[in-house]
DNA sequence: ACAACTTGCTCAGTATACTAATGATTGGTA
DNA sequence: TACCAATCATTAGTATACTGAGCAAGTTGT
């Protein structure tokens, strides 16, 4: 086992860093080897249009923390694999509506399981009582420091 | 307040990835408020090489969770900053050796206090008690997890 | 009605990350 | 020793993320 280095290690950032590296790679393995080709972004912008169809980016960039400029290429994605359907809004031409397709919902249902596993095979060194406390602090880290971001949850 | 929406909050991925966010957008406002350009992945490849004089690429990225791909942009940027040295190693020929230079030792002495406190900006939501079980908890998960990503650390 | 401001989206440019392939070396082994 | 497998580094391609700029389209104030 390497020695400390002084300077990054104990430092709250690059625990952050590497369990995401974790997260998105253990998400990868899981959708991938069930057959599906789905990144973790995409799944989550998949939820939350589900969620609240006809949604435009923006709000979607708000609901799950999306910087606006990321959106648009999530989208193209979504859309070009024929998951999500993107419209001009009626009421607003500057917005764009989305909606999940027939396709992206029966994805959505399959792939729901997979995601289920993915987090508990990236959380396995833990508790139920520590993953719990784990997610409590997470969160109000998070909601504390929302507004330093620039893809702040409204 | 929006509600919760099913499927991807209460989610650890989802709050690794925010939290990820924010660590990177407060050690980016620090460090450039402070008048320094460095990003936090190169802050931490600079200090693992001040810490560990002559280290390799391969060496390098496994000591702060790197992908080798990746390692090779960052230090590119790092060279042509003139914050590192790269040369070809006289024992292996394969191998680069990194080396910090006199400005990349003096930029280090300098931006360290401003680091320190974006990590205690990014954290101001918790209790120093908190933040200790946060750190904890994150370590233990990624240990748990360390194989599991293509960057593991050895 | 008009200008000023704001908002929704997109694009160009830069920086992580990962996969997969390749080139250069090295070391072990038949 | 001649080869083969493993290792170090780089490259090409794809997918987040962010900054900053720009356009189109609403909204507000006068």
């Amino acid at each position: 086992m390497a020695r400390d280095i002084p300077g990054y290690e104990g430092k709250p950032g690059h625990w952050a860093r590497r369990f995401q590296q974790i997260a998105v790679a253990v998400f990868q393995s899981e959708v991938e080897a069930a057959g599906y080709d789905l990144t973790p972004v995409q799944y989550a912008a998949l939820e939350a249009i589900a969620a609240l169809p006809r949604i435009d980016q923006a709000t979607l960039a708000g609901q799950i923390g999306f910087d606006r400029a990321t959106i648009t290429g999530v989208i193209d994605r979504l859309e070009s694999k024929e998951l999500v359907s993107r419209r001009v809004s009626k009421v607003d031409r500057r917005a764009r509506e989305l909606d999940v397709t027939a396709k992206g919902a029966k994805l959505l249902v399959a792939v729901r399981p997979h995601v289920e596993r993915a987090q508990a095979i990236m959380t396995r060194g833990l508790t139920d009582r520590e993953l719990g406390e784990l997610m409590r602090l997470l969160k109000k880290v998070v909601e504390a420091a929302n507004d330093l971001s620039r893809a702040p949850k409204s």
